[in-house]
DNA sequence: GTCGGGATCCTCT
DNA sequence: GAGGATCCCGACA
């Protein structure tokens, strides 16, 4: 049942299957929750628990990039999975999504919120001064938090810089409708948004 | 070349 | 609860 918890004496080890992201979106979503994201840099590392994510289904989720086709700035949607695609939004937020299958097909994970365990300093020097629970609450302050650029978008999640570590949820999850994407009709109101049930780092 | 909108966040009221 | 910040990207001429 375990997929390889981080609560036991030895360090989780970095996720490095591929076919464990060749999967559609909501199953990738659910089993990132629980599993620890972390960014390696010169400045140091920062690492947290990821506790809210929304799931992009292919290109028939008119709320996702990959609705409209490939274009230079989802391509990476449409590559092969375990990479990472990062966008600016709003010319201010860098949003990280995790992208997955299953084969050819353009779905992504969106990485909305992490309880940051590791390396607090450097996600508080990017940061400001805000609550640890406030850290990487948010896909904009995650990013924030973590470091992300658009440097890091088509990064290799078995091989780059940032990598996954699987582990469980430390709670029941829950299910609601995606934020900020209320023009996509009928697609926005699906329950797609998944995240820990009475986490203090979830976003809202 | 120009224009409009966006998977957000923070501050102020 | 409302509104501003801020800029890349895609659509269109």
């Amino acid at each position: 049942m375990s997929r390889g918890g981080v609560a036991g004496a030895s360090p989780a080890a970095r996720l490095t299957d591929r076919a464990w992201f060749d999967r559609p979106a909501l199953e990738v979503a659910r089993d990132l929750l629980g599993a620890r994201l972390v960014h390696e840099t010169p400045a140091g590392r920062v690492g947290g628990r990821i506790v809210e994510v929304e799931a992009y289904r292919g290109p028939e989720d008119l709320a996702a990039h990959s609705a409209r086709g490939m274009t230079a700035r989802n391509a990476v949607m449409f590559g092969p999975p375990g990479h990472l695609y990062v966008y600016l939004i709003y010319g201010l937020h860098h949003c990280a999504n995790v992208v997955c299958g299953p084969g050819d097909k353009p779905e992504a994970v969106l990485l909305r919120a992490a309880a940051v365990d590791e390396g607090l300093e450097l996600a508080r020097a990017r940061r400001g001064d805000v609550p640890q629970r406030r850290l990487a609450a948010g896909p904009g302050n995650l990013g924030r938090a973590f470091g992300f650029d658009r440097s890091l978008n088509g990064t290799d999640l078995l091989a780059g810089p940032v990598h996954l570590e699987l582990g469980d949820p430390a709670g029941p999850i829950r299910h609601g409708a995606r934020i900020g994407v209320d023009y996509a009709g009928a697609w926005a109101a699906r329950p797609y948004r998944l995240w820990i049930d009475g986490d203090p780092h979830v976003s809202r």
